[in-house]
Parts: C-alpha cells; sequence; structure tokens
DNA sequence: GCAAAACACGAACGATCGTGCTATTTTATG
DNA sequence: CATAAAATAGCACGATCGTTCGTGTTTTGC
C-alpha cells in the first residue's frame, strides 16, 4: 500500500544515517522526528516501539547490506575473487555515504554487546550469518584448489572481520589516511598465506 | 588529602565496571552514584561535569593499563617476547573482571569516531600512543634481526589491533567460545609473516 | 464523491538526564 | 576540643527521553 510504507522507508534511511553516527541508542525518536519534520508521536506510530524501530532498522540495513555487497559478490567468479570481491565491496559500503558514520553493525557490535535483548539477538544472527557467507566464500576457494586444503573458512572468516574492524578503527577514531591501503596489505597478506604462494614468492626472488 | 581522593579513586573504580558494559555515553552519574551509595550531587561535585568525569575515567584507564600491560610487556626482553608479552598481557587485560563489559577502549573507539569533543581527542591520544608502543616493540624486532628487515611496523601494529578487535567482537558479541584461539591462530600467522620463517617452513616439510 | 480506513498531529504523562544551589555532616588542623 | 575546610546530602531546575491518547486530516477503495 501507499504512503505509510514510503514515509516509512524515508524514516529507515534517515535512522540508518543517525544511527551510523550515534548508535543504536543514541538514534533518539525526537531529533529523527525532527529532521524529517514529522511529529514525534507521528514517526512513533510507524513502530510501536523504539526498540521494534531499532530491529527494524537492522533488517532494512541487512537489506541494503546484502543489495550491495552480498549479491554482487556472489555473482562473482568462485574461488579468490568472489573473496576478494567481498572484501572490497564490504570496504566500499563502510565508506557509504548514506552511513557517514561508517558501518551502522560495527558500531552496534560494540553497543549491544551487553545489552540482552531481541535487538542485540537478531545483531548476532546478522553478523553469524555474514561470517557464515565469507568462510562460505572461502571454502569454496578451496574446492577450487585456490586456498590451501587444510584452511580453516571460519578462521579465514574471522581474520577477514578482524581486518575489517581495523579498518574502521583507523580510518572513523583515527582519521589516518592510510586506513584503506592499511586494511588493503592486511587483506593481501592474508590471501597470500590462504593461497600457498610460497613457492611463488621464492620464485620471484630467484627470477 | 584523605578521604575525597579515596571515594574518587572508589567512584572512578566503579565507572570503569559500568563504562565497560553500558560505554561512555550510557555511565550515567544517577545509577552510579546508586551503585556507591551516594547522592548524585554529592558524586557530581567530584567531577564538574560528566566530560570532566568521562576524560578522567580514561586516565584511570589508561593508567590501569600501562600498570598491567605496557609495563609488564616493556620488561620482557626485546624482539619477539615483548611483542608476545603485549599481546597476551593486552588478551588477558581485555577479559580482566574488573571491566566485565571488555576493554573500555574498544567499546569507547566506536562510540566517540563521530562525536568530536575533548573526550574524543584524549581517546586518539592514548589509541596512537598504544599503537606507537606495539610499532616501536615490532621496530626493535626488526633491530634484533628477528622480525623482516623491511616490515613496516605501523602495519603490524595495525594488523594486531585488528586481531584484538576480531577477538573482542567474537568473544563479546557472538560469545564464540573459540574467540580465544582464533585471535591466537592469526597472531600466530602474523608473527610467522613478520619474522620470516618461509624457510624454515619449507625445511619442515622437506625433513 | 463518500464512507472508511489510514495517517499524522498536539498535548501530556512519568522518568531520567546533567547540573546548579544551599545546608549539613564529616574530616583535617591548630 | 574547637574551628576552618572539605565532602556529601537534599532539593529543584529545565531538557529530553519513550510512550499514550484523543482528535484532526489525508488518502484510499468503492
Amino acid at each position: 500500500m501507499g504512503k505509510g510504507d514510503l514515509t516509512r522507508a524515508a524514516i529507515l534511511e534517515r535512522a540508518m544515517d543517525v544511527a551510523s553516527r550515534c548508535g543504536l541508542g543514541g538514534l533518539t525518536i525526537g531529533t529523527l522526528a525532527e529532521e524529517l519534520d514529522l511529529s514525534k508521536s507521528g514517526l512513533f506510530a510507524h513502530f510501536k516501539s523504539k526498540e521494534a524501530l531499532q530491529i527494524q532498522l537492522l533488517e532494512y540495513v541487512a537489506g541494503q547490506f546484502i543489495e550491495r555487497v552480498v549479491r554482487p559478490a556472489t555473482q562473482e567468479a568462485r574461488g579468490i575473487p568472489r573473496v576478494r570481491a567481498i572484501f572490497e565491496r564490504w570496504a566500499r559500503w563502510s565508506k557509504w555515504k548514506s552511513m557517514p558514520g561508517g558501518c551502522l553493525f560495527v558500531a552496534a557490535a560494540t553497543e549491544l554487546d551487553d545489552r540482552p535483548g531481541p535487538v542485540r539477538d537478531r545483531l548476532v544472527e546478522l553478523q553469524r550469518d555474514w561470517l557464515g557467507a565469507i568462510a562460505r566464500a572461502a571454502a569454496i576457494a578451496v574446492e577450487e584448489h585456490q586456498f590451501e586444503p587444510d584452511l580453516d573458512p571460519a578462521q579465514f572468516a574471522h581474520e577477514v572481520y578482524g581486518i575489517m574492524l581495523a579498518f574502521h578503527h583507523a580510518r572513523r577514531l583515527l582519521r589516518d589516511p592510510k586506513a584503506q591501503e592499511r586494511a588493503d596489505a592486511a587483506f593481501e597478506a592474508l590471501i597470500e598465506r590462504a593461497a600457498r604462494v610460497e613457492r611463488t614468492r621464492q620464485r620471484r626472488r630467484v627470477g
């Protein structure tokens, strides 16, 4: 149906902007309504509670993430290209203009890690799914004999996540202009290690 | 002088506990006073503002960090042992019982990355100092010919930080029981890469 | 074009926030 | 032990929080 869903989408869009900067807790109904030229109660009516707003925001952002990162990466060729696409799209995602405060999930992760409740539960599910997706891409690269056969895909996913977290930290807190190249270097080293390129490197040294 | 500084220390101790769980913003004067059986105004009088409380809390926690991580690591032998000590003490630190919500700096990092002000400024200084200390330990390992001569110490520090962030994420948000061993594995791989052990590994393969 | 449903607004609520004032109690000092 | 100083309590303030309710205004379906 019509108008309601339209403003609801506008609210979530704006909420994503605000929450990326102030966190899910700092996202307040009053200021959000003000930014959208809505009344507090009018906005509130769209969600029965703030908790529901937070959860629906998570769903909305997760949808955007799938659209902008997961799906395009999945369409890439199996193996290392797909793994690379995941990393590149992910980095681009966390610099997306609609999230001026950086990846919302990163912010929510540390914010909610000690706040039990449905919001946290949903976030954990989403993060597990995403880590699982990365691990799957890594496992495929193993199948394709592009990664070492004894590579642990979950460990690989974990380390990629660490690289992204460090990227976020360097870029958003420290304002380090080298953040991107630091992340790239770390990722390249991880790929090199996953694919056993020691012999390749040795060849390079000899040649 | 006497009593004042005593309660001030008790306040900061408790504030560290609370802030590690709820963040620097979630740290509220009312609840903090209640937990300590103090009046709100009585507690408030110790710090002229909430911002000052946050900054002084940062200083306090930084002091604890130096005492429990930096100093003991510095007393370790130059080179890889010291680098290892940094990592191990750091991991132990973030599991410290006085910070039930995990490392306060990790929580504050994502919380303050878009909140300009003196609190953020101080946090950035502290983080830069710490990254610098890690880089220095890595540089010493290079001097000692335990790490490759062309290793970038700042890049090394950045990646160690990423490992710790991923550790925090896995442990505190995902409640992953393998968090520690994941972090250990990532760190070992990083050390292996920094020290050029390809030939050693090759030897192992041959032998 | 009308009835019905959906949507938005305004005002108000209890709670809690940080922050001032003013006493009152507690501590340190001669 | 008295007294000045420091530490804490009590109270109130304006602001803002999430939430509820009643009423008005669009939008929609027939």
